[in-house]
DNA sequence: AGGCGATGGGAATGCGCTTTCCCAATCCAG
DNA sequence: CTGGATTGGGAAAGCGCATTCCCATCGCCT
């Protein structure tokens, strides 16, 4: 028993395919309200469902949401998905998954499926990456993107726009202040803390960790501190406890040469919450204890991890709205009224969140 | 500059559709070689990318994967998403997903939406419900799933079948034994501890919650002691934390009775790693300290949480294998090679791993 | 009362692709 | 050298729906 089709009910009604249509589906025209319920006790009696797909050759245009993200089990980008998908539950459309381990060229082959499948939009979460050996992959993302968006695709990046995509229409980007951010958590921490800083960083490339590095060592000198030594490691939580491990050793050396003084106290700044709690657990692994034997701060605040003792201090993101806002920014309708050249939705705002982490004990 | 199509990229390269058609997608008759090169060339010299949606209407199959979980932001869905993800790359398949917030209502909803999109098979993840109140829409659901099977769809259920799913062909659900593992989890903690127990479960009616629960009490039964009292909250951390709240009420309560002295404490199982971790922060902001004032055990061992402190007992599920068993059961081809009626994918298996957050101090 | 514009339903076309079915050319065995 | 079996390409018929025309009907104004 295949499903039924729109011919099917149409013949039950004893209407023409076309009015059938009309009824079911919002048409500009209304058929008769007599007609209209007969076909409609047609269609649930054979409990029609429209073929998505034939309507959307029809139409040309699938109601579906392409996301791409480096990887879904990351509690950023989860909580960035829940925000698209519930914007998209408002837009009456459905979300395509996309995970690609952040690379570019997997990137490209998801905007590629997702306009073969005529994908409304497509909002790319993660971090760009400006590493010279993914040039050539950027490069090609790039193009495909502006292919998809000639044809009339819409496309939102939370973040940096995709290195090498020239401005065009349909193509939005949610700035996220990453920067300024990091600087104010900077500011705000050198405010109670006169040791040194250390930053535990994703690669360098990653321009959402570059953002939050520069961020931090530009708030560091206009509270006039010195630059802070920068930890390159990966951008997930075993890349933080890497770092953690090194940073570990060297407090234990520090701390053997001043005889047990807590002379300089580190202060750690990890690019992500993710890393610093990575961090945290190689520390204590290590038998140092937060904030007493150094103090550590992260940034997104990750719910899940807000339960973590001590708290840590971080920026607050309200990353679900920035999924919202990017899936807005991609609806028709949506932004762009001044006539802008390059639109780009209301920046997102975050706020420096200190907590027990960070507490000069 | 609309896409282009087949037609073209056949025209351009002096051949008809049928033949162009052959040598682009994977069909049984492959045209010569030199003919093949033509066509190829000509079809990314357009950059041709074929329209999924057509293809689907024409062969009835779409490549989608419906996924649906009450919260993508909830780490234990999103570990699930990230292996039915994975697999579904294997299949070369791309993922819908949906929310349902765990209302059958909604359920039911997703898998029409799946169904009109044609989706292959679908995936549901997330506990069912056996509330009399959601009675009607969890037949409404069985009923809609049964159609969608009907027509050829597989839909694998993970934890429990549908309320009131009759087996049928391409119904697969992967077992969880979330019963017996509970039952070896209240066997060990029985082992070194001779105090009270407390479940902090899900609402009555919560499958999942209701499993653990029987299995926690039956594995109490086993080791000799008394049946647990039940507190039922929320199935998230909110519901932990009010249930933590009240527990630490009556710990200070009975604390004061007798002078102090840690006469009986409580050991809390929280049926998921989640609401135990609410409710550790519950206890905690009421100044108690785990394990010494309690000890807690959760369920799931998520891996965000892992690094928590103190480090939660918990039973280890294997969430990604989970997703990723649940998909391949959907996968032509998957399963009930063994001829039996009702196919069940090989069932998970867990493993109780005990840390410090049980430790009898 | 006659004619005009509106109104409402149906026939037909096309969306882009797959897949029979058909036919011409080629091949091998006898 | 011929006949039947193969091979390889093309024509055409859908897949299920939206939509543009087109036509009959009805109501209304003058």
């Amino acid at each position: 028993m295949a499903a039924s089709t729109l011919t099917e009910v149409a013949r039950l009604a004893g209407v023409s395919p076309a009015t059938a249509s009309r009824v079911l589906n919002g048409s500009a025209r209304k058929p008769g309200k007599d007609i209209a319920e007969r076909v409609r006790q047609a269609a649930d009696s054979l409990s029609y469902i429209p073929n998505a797909q034939a309507q959307g050759l029809a139409k040309s245009s699938s109601g579906l949401i392409g996301l791409i993200v480096h990887d879904i089990a990351d509690p950023y980008f989860a909580a960035i998905a829940r925000g698209v998908q519930d914007a998209a539950r408002d837009q009456r459309k459905m979300v395509l998954l996309a995970t690609t381990g952040g690379a570019p060229a997997e990137e490209r082959e998801a905007v590629a499926a997702f306009a073969a499948r005529r994908a409304d939009s497509i909002v790319i979460a993660g971090s760009r990456s400006s590493r010279p050996e993914d040039g050539d992959d950027n490069a090609e993302l790039a193009a495909e993107l502006d292919r998809y968006c000639r044809n009339g695709g819409q496309v939102a990046v939370v973040g940096h726009p995709v290195v090498g995509a020239t401005a065009m229409e349909g193509y939005h980007v949610v700035a996220v202040p990453n920067q300024e951010l990091a600087g104010a958590l900077a500011a705000r921490l050198a405010e109670n803390w006169d040791g040194d800083f250390v930053i535990v960083g994703g690669p360098e490339g990653l321009l959402t960790s570059d953002d939050r590095v520069r961020g931090f060592q530009e708030g560091l000198a206009k509270a006039g501190r010195a630059p802070a030594e920068i930890l390159r490691t990966s951008f997930n939580r075993s890349g933080g406890y890497e770092a953690g491990l090194k940073l570990a050793a060297r407090i234990k050396a520090g701390r053997a040469e001043d005889g047990g003084g807590s002379g300089r106290k580190l202060c750690i700044f990890a690019v992500n919450d993710v890393m610093a709690i990575g961090a945290s657990a190689a520390l204590r692994a290590e038998g140092l204890r937060i904030p007493r034997d150094a103090t550590i701060a992260g940034f997104d605040d990750i719910e899940t991890l807000r339960d973590f003792r001590p708290a840590l201090s971080t920026v607050r993101l309200p990353l679900e709205d920035i999924g919202r806002l990017a899936t807005r920014a991609t609806a028709p309708g949506a932004g762009n009224s001044g006539g802008q050249e390059e639109d780009t939705v209301p920046p997102v705002s975050g706020e420096v969140t200190l907590r027990r982490s960070t507490e000069a004990a």
